[in-house]
DNA sequence: TTTGGCACTCGCCGCGGCTGAGTGCCAGGG
DNA sequence: CCCTGGCACTCAGCCGCGGCGAGTGCCAAA
């Protein structure tokens, strides 16, 4: 177990590191930070974290700098979630308040998040799984191809064009819409394929087949694929990082374009409320040097979605928590009053 | 006016210069383009160019560089736009031939074009105002409150919520559904404010106001608002140029962030066939030292929305140009089948 | 108009020395 | 036992230097 001041010591190089993006060493931070000690005292408590492996030199006769496991720590145990000014406050309620559809909200979200972190944001869409159903409507487009739009609770809009074995008149349509709605409406999505199984039974023979299809190319196609979606923004701020350029945005940029590898480090992360993962905790190769905060976000108590922000380990951690938190909270109360 | 072997070596200037990315000068020049001269002559003609405002020098005793000018009349006069190969084709139709809907159309295209270019891709989703209209839906979500679902030929929906000033009832909003559906379906967009205009005068009085506030949240938001959205993609590909690099690459991603910016580049290109900007030509700064091309697409004969690519100015014109039109024809066949 | 020759320019590269921040170690003192 | 000041050592980064070579412009001859 480290000592009070040795972790004090750690949390000095972080916030050091952190600010000035250099190597910290102890006569610096022994002026920087009162730690009543001497530069000596330090030296061989930092000694003592290279030896835990909290800390790291580049190289000989360098600085130290923090690394994974001492920034783990650091959020762990050694930092608090800043909160927001009052100015930011006011600015994320007066940016998300004129949203207009759920997509603006998403969109907004992205470029407040990104904004306020000054880092890449990433905001999932409400996931269908965990929303319910307000609506279902079925529209005949032809004969034999009808269109299926599903809205959320959340305000979500899925719509998908079904190609019908046989030609399904008006009112077996209407039929099969009220019987629909009467028996999902205010259900959840996952609960939906258990709920409308035997749906198909209880119509005519000749309509059976064309009920079927609807109903399973329908939740298969919407729960399985459209399932997951999200937004990034701000990419533009990984070029703050002017360091070892373009080694380092380049995989990440690739891994930001495969939304699915994010859904995943979304998905990967269980805490409802906020994850950190730094550096080599992510999975994924392209993001090996950078952090990721994540946390839920829904209308009302349960968090339908995740959003967040991938940024280098190197970051702001108090901070960045602190928007994502606040951020996370104003959409959800945005959502729950659509 | 310059003379036929001049022109050549523009032409041979900016091959070997997007091949190389390094200045090039005459001794390399008669060596790898047999222009059966000597380089002394090379040098001369050099000369001219230079004084003419197609090359430049990076500085005193390098290899020479095209200007924008110099792209552009390579791009105009000396290039051929150059064919796909048949693996290029093959790839690109079983590619975009797996796509569900319009979403996925527009995703998996940013993806190929991407790919296929090594560039930025953009691709706008079909315009509203050049579509034809395919279906309308009005949905009660609540006693006060409709929601608006617009189909369009290309595949496109839209929704949009709708609070009503006073409760409509059932009746009244299938007749306004019906009403609208006889009026409007097949027309364009741009046409329907006028087609239905004069819709509320034929409802009681007393539904008249819901009537009209429905119809004109409606047009306003969907015309002017939602018009214009499109999908970004191979951001990553900027990282190729190692060159001058976070200089060069910020402002770009900033740019490709604002889709206002992008979608008004798009606009401006006015030739219904391939458009290219090169540097200056673009209006927005932090696209000065890039080019753009692109070109209309869509179903069947009229070009419903554009998509393109943004790369370095120093790109391959030909195949660039070759890869956006065979990809645009591709999508608009997609499109038509839909 | 083209060509070979020639002097000149100047960015790039590798070398070597200097500097200074930072370290590890040690002996002395609370 | 822990802290402290002192001291020698290390090494990345910076600067200036000289040589190299690709490339140029100019000129006189064909």
């Amino acid at each position: 177990m480290l000592s009070e001041r040795r972790l004090e010591v750690l949390r000095a190089i972080v916030q050091d590191y952190v600010g000035t993006e250099e190597p910290v060493g102890s006569k610096a931070l022994t002026e920087r930070h009162n730690l009543q000690v001497s530069p000596a005292t330090v030296r061989n408590d930092m000694a003592v974290l290279e030896e835990e492996g909290y800390i790291a030199q580049p190289h000989t006769s360098a600085g130290r700098v923090p690394t994974d496991k001492g920034y783990r720590l650091f959020v762990d145990k050694l930092a608090d979630v800043k909160p927001l000014s009052a100015a930011e406050r006011r600015a994320i309620q007066s940016f998300l308040g004129a949203s207009l559809d759920l997509d603006d909200v998403v969109a907004r979200t992205v470029r407040l998040l990104a904004q306020l972190t000054r880092q890449v944001a990433v905001v999932q869409y409400p996931s269908l799984s965990r929303s319910t159903v307000r609506h279902v409507e079925l529209l005949s487009l032809a004969p034999a191809r009808l269109m299926l739009v599903l809205i959320t609770d959340t305000g979500r809009v899925e719509q998908r064009m079904v190609d019908c074995p046989a030609p399904f008149g008006e009112t077996s349509i209407a039929d099969l819409r009220a019987r629909l709605n009467s028996r999902i409406v205010g259900e959840r999505f996952a609960e939906v394929p258990r709920l409308v199984a035997d749906l198909a039974d209880s119509f005519e023979p000749e309509e059976r087949g064309t009920v079927s299809v609807v109903l399973s190319t329908l939740f298969e196609t919407l729960v399985e694929e459209k399932e997951e979606r999200l937004m990034i923004g701000g990419t533009a701020n990984l070029t703050r990082f002017a360091q070892d350029f373009p080694l380092t945005i380049r995989p990440v940029l690739e891994a930001l374009e495969e939304h699915v590898v994010l859904l995943k480090l979304l998905g990967e992360a269980k805490d409802p409320g906020m994850t950190v993962r730094i550096g080599h905790e992510n999975a994924h190769e392209g993001l090996t040097s950078t952090s990721v905060v994540s946390v839920g976000y829904g209308s009302g108590g349960e968090a339908v979605a995740k959003l967040g922000v991938v940024g280098p380990t190197r970051m702001d951690y108090p901070g960045t928590m602190g928007a994502v938190r606040a951020v996370a909270r104003y959409v959800g109360q945005i959502l729950a009053e659509n």
